[in-house]
RNA sequence: GAGACAUUGGUGUAGUAGUAGCACAACAGUUUGUGGCACUGUUAGCAGGGGUGCAAUCCCCCUAUGUCUCC
């Protein structure tokens, strides 16, 4: 992998560049849609570049359970066994550590609501994993079965996927974690960083992970770190906060102590109101189940905002999701009949909102990068 | 014409002489490196009338409606 800056904004961090691999080429900024099980749920291979999708983010964990990185192997390894012959990054599992740890204990999820649950609530182990100096003991969510995930263990399954770009084993603290917590966390990522790197055989980019929670000085000590290390990329991880206004800030805290001329990850962050702040920040990637997760529930998001399609309110509208809009979708489906979908509990309509809110989110990324291009960022 | 049984939110159903529960639907929220088309909350009901009881959705009578059986 190669990353080439075409341009430095000169108003902000934000930056427009070209991360090169031999699956073919990714424009920066770019959002990495969410690809967990080896599919962007509802669409094929086929229908994602129509959506302008330029490469995705597929799961370690998820795949070493089902159907087993041995099996993808097998079969050609991911790029062939899911059809898709663009670039692909692989998720480490250390999101996993978070989610179905002390993410689902306390039900919390990496950006705590205002009045929530406060820090320093959270027990010193999850209930159903184990995190230790090694790794994480999981066990299976659908047969119960034990599964032990560490750097070493990470690094060989996502070898063995093909991905273009790996990232390191981490552990994502919860924003419940105080500081005592997230500081031992943090010696084992750092820890687990180095075993990676050392891991890693093939000539996939390999990514770091920055840790450090919501405390400043870890988040710096992290980047400072992570950063010295012979990685092709950056992945800012972890909690971000009590509310989404620290999120940017902390991102301040560690950009500028990352190699300016290497790719930065912004992991599992994009609302549509985050995505200009990140990029103006200096993120070149960031990946978010938003455009694809809201949309399977009936979340379209359009350029007033978010409408709810389940709301028997559209059943009357002869409007397209969106006006201003030229996906297909727009083009030959009305606000009515996606409505009656979701209310039929139809698949079609989580397809359709799935491929409209993905080409929203793409082309609003294609916009932002055009006004670096022209100054305007 | 006679008899039996039934009637509980919009729908389908529990249940009890003393605060009527559930599911679906409706409505309102939540969802940021995706275990779970999920989660949270709200609205809304004892067919009608009379009687017995401290108290009736429950027991009794009448009416209405429905299902079944008989003539």
């Amino acid at each position: 992998m190669d990353f080439e800056i075409l341009k430095k904004s000169q108003k902000s961090r934000a930056r427009i560049g070209i991360l090169k691999t031999s699956f073919g080429e990714v424009e920066t900024p770019t959002l990495v849609p969410v690809a967990t099980q080896a599919t962007i749920k509802t669409l094929n291979s086929e229908e994602l570049p129509q959506t302008k999708t330029q490469i995705l983010i597929s799961n370690t964990f998820h795949l070493h359970l089902k159907p087993g990185e041995g099996i993808i192997k097998k079969m050609g390894g991911l790029h062939r066994f899911m059809n898709w012959p663009k670039p692909i990054m692989t998720d480490s599992g250390g999101f996993q550590v978070f989610s179905l740890g002390f993410g689902r204990d306390l039900g919390v999820g990496k950006i705590l609501k205002n009045g929530s649950l406060p820090t320093g609530k959270q027990a010193n182990s999850p209930k159903d994993l184990r995190i230790t100096s090694d790794g994480v003991l999981f066990k299976s969510y659908f047969d119960g079965r034990k599964i032990f995930l560490g750097p070493k263990e990470s690094i060989k399954i996502q070898e063995s996927l093909g991905a273009d770009i790996i990232f390191a084993f981490d552990e994502c603290t919860s924003p419940t974690a105080n500081y005592e917590y997230t500081k031992k966390s943090l010696a084992k990522t750092h820890k687990w960083a180095k075993i990676c790197l050392e891991t890693k055989k093939t000539k996939q980019a390999l990514f770091g992970i920055v840790q450090g929670g919501k405390y400043k000085d870890l988040r710096q000590e992290s980047a400072k770190l992570i950063g010295s290390l012979d990685f092709d990329g950056f992945g800012i991880g972890g909690e971000f906060g009590d509310n989404k206004n620290e999120m940017v800030k902390m991102i301040d805290w560690v950009i500028d102590e990352l190699p300016e001329g290497k790719p930065r990850h912004l992991l599992g962050i994009g609302h549509p109101e985050d995505i200009l702040k990140i990029i103006k920040a200096g993120v070149d990637t960031f990946d978010c189940i938003v455009p694809t997760h809201y949309g399977r529930r009936g979340v379209a998001f359009v350029s007033t905002g978010r409408l709810d399609m389940n709301k028997s309110k559209f059943l009357n509208d002869k409007n397209p999701l969106d006006k201003k809009c030229d996906c297909f979708v727009c083009q030959n489906y009305s606000r009515s009949y996606i409505t009656h979908l979701f209310r039929a509990k139809e698949i079609t309509g989580m397809k359709l909102l799935t491929f409209h809110n993905l080409y929203f989110f793409n082309s609003m990324v294609e916009k932002i990068r055009k006004d670096i291009k022209n100054g305007k960022i």
